[in-house]
DNA sequence: TACATTGTTGACTGGTCAGTTACTAATTGG
DNA sequence: CCAATTAGTAACTGACCAGTCAACAATGTA
C-alpha cells in the first residue's frame, strides 16, 4: 500500500464554465451544426459531464445563442461602438467595418455560425427570428447608418442603402459557406484574404462620389 | 346490413411505386434537408407504409441518391447530350448548358438538392463523395470540353479552364443555397432569372475573343 | 476535525426514428 | 374458383440523445 495525495475528481470553477462551456460548444457546432451537435460531446470537450451543462444553460437554444452572442453579436457590438467614436472620413470607417468581420467572423471558426444558419434555420424558426433580430437587423442597421453618413457628407454617391447593404454582405456569407463545404474537395478555392480585398476596394470604388 | 363493393384496401404498383417514392421523398427532403427527413413522412406523401419505402430502396442514402440521379443526374446526360450533338457555333452551346442547369435544376424543387449538399456533406461523407463524382466531376468534365471546344475554334479566349467553370457555377449554385435560406426573410432577394440572363450574358461576354 | 453548502456527476427517462419482420390481402395463373 | 405468389402493412426493435435528478464530493466555515 502506498500513500498518495489524491487528485480532487474535479474542480469546481463556478466564474470560469459558462466560458469554457461556449467554446467548447463553438468548436462542436462548427464540426457538426446545430442538430448534430451532441451535448454530450460539448461537456467532454469542456471536461464536464453534460449535467453541468444544463446548470449553465436551459437547453441545447440557449447553448447556441450564448454561442452566437459571444461571437458575431460581440462583433456587431464592436463595429457600432467604431460608427459612433468615429470622426474621419467615412471610407476609412466603412473599411473598418469589413475588416472587421473578415478578420473576427469570416477568418475564425466564427464563420460557421453564419453556415449555419443559413444550412439549419429552416427547421429551427425559433433560431432564425433569433438570428434575424440581434445580428442581421442590427448589422444591416449600422451598415446603412454608415452609408447615410458618407452620402450626407457627400463621400458617397446616393445609393439605394437596402441594397447596397446586401451587395456588401453577400461575399462575407458566401465565404463563410464555401469554407464548411466545398472549400473540402475544391482545389481552386477562392483565397478569402484577397477575395475581401478585391470586394472592399470594389464597393469603395463603386460608392465613391464622382465629384 | 348493407352490402357494397368494397373498395380495396391498397393496389399493388410494383412499376410505379419507385418514382412515386422518388417524388414524395423530393419534396420531404426539399422542405426538411436530408437528416431531418424522416422515411415515415415520405412513405405517408407516397400514399404506402414505411415498410413499402424498404421494398424498393435499401436504405435512406440509397433514396437520397436515386432522388439526385432522377433530377440533376438526368440534366447532367442531356447537357452531355447537347455536347455530343451539338454542330453550330460554341457561344450557343454554352448557353444551352447554362439554360438547362437554370430551368432544370435552380427554377424546380431540385435546387434544393445542392443547398443539402452543402449543408449537410460535412457530417455523411458517403453522400459528398457520391455527389463529387456523380454531379460534380461530370458537370466539370462537360463545361471544361465545351470551353476546349470554343478555344480551339477561336471562338472564345484561352481561359484557365477549371477556374472559369467555377465562376460559370458560383452564381447557379449561390441562387440554389439563397432559394431556401435568406428567401423567406431577405425582401430584395435577388430575382433568379434576371440574374442568371445577367450571367450568361456576362460569361459571354468575359469569353469572347476580342478578335 | 466536523459540518454545511453547493458545484458536479452519471445513471436514468421518455421520445424519436431508421430499419426489420411476421403477417395480411391483392393479384395471377392453372 | 382456388391455390400460390408476392406487394404491402404495421407493430416492433435497438440505437440514439435531449433533458432530469438523486447522490456525491470539493470547498468553505467554525
Amino acid at each position: 500500500m502506498e500513500l498518495q495525495k489524491q487528485e480532487p475528481r474535479w474542480e469546481r470553477r463556478k466564474n470560469a464554465r459558462p466560458q469554457e462551456l461556449i467554446d467548447a460548444a463553438l468548436d462542436v457546432f462548427v464540426a457538426k451544426g446545430y442538430s448534430a451537435a451532441r451535448l454530450d460531446e460539448v461537456a467532454k470537450q469542456a471536461g464536464v459531464s453534460k449535467g453541468t451543462v444544463y446548470l449553465y444553460f436551459t437547453n441545447k437554444e440557449e447553448l447556441f445563442k450564448a454561442v452566437v452572442r459571444d461571437s458575431i453579436v460581440a462583433s456587431i457590438a464592436n463595429v457600432e461602438e467604431l460608427e459612433n467614436n468615429h470622426r474621419g472620413d467615412t471610407p476609412t470607417l466603412l473599411r473598418g467595418l469589413m475588416r472587421e468581420w473578415w478578420e473576427n467572423i469570416c477568418a475564425t471558426r466564427s464563420s460557421a455560425i453564419p453556415k449555419i444558419i443559413v444550412s439549419e434555420a429552416g427547421n429551427f424558426p425559433e433560431i432564425l427570428s433569433f438570428y434575424h433580430e440581434e445580428v442581421i437587423r442590427r448589422a444591416e442597421r449600422v451598415t446603412i447608418k454608415i452609408l447615410q453618413r458618407g452620402i450626407d457628407a457627400g463621400e458617397f454617391r446616393p445609393v439605394d442603402l437596402k441594397l447596397a447593404t446586401q451587395l456588401i454582405f453577400a461575399p462575407f456569407i458566401f465565404i463563410c459557406i464555401w469554407k464548411y463545404s466545398f472549400a473540402q474537395c475544391a482545389s481552386g478555392a477562392p483565397e478569402g484574404e484577397k477575395v475581401i480585398d478585391a470586394h472592399i476596394d470594389m464597393t469603395l470604388r463603386g460608392l465613391a462620389n464622382g465629384a
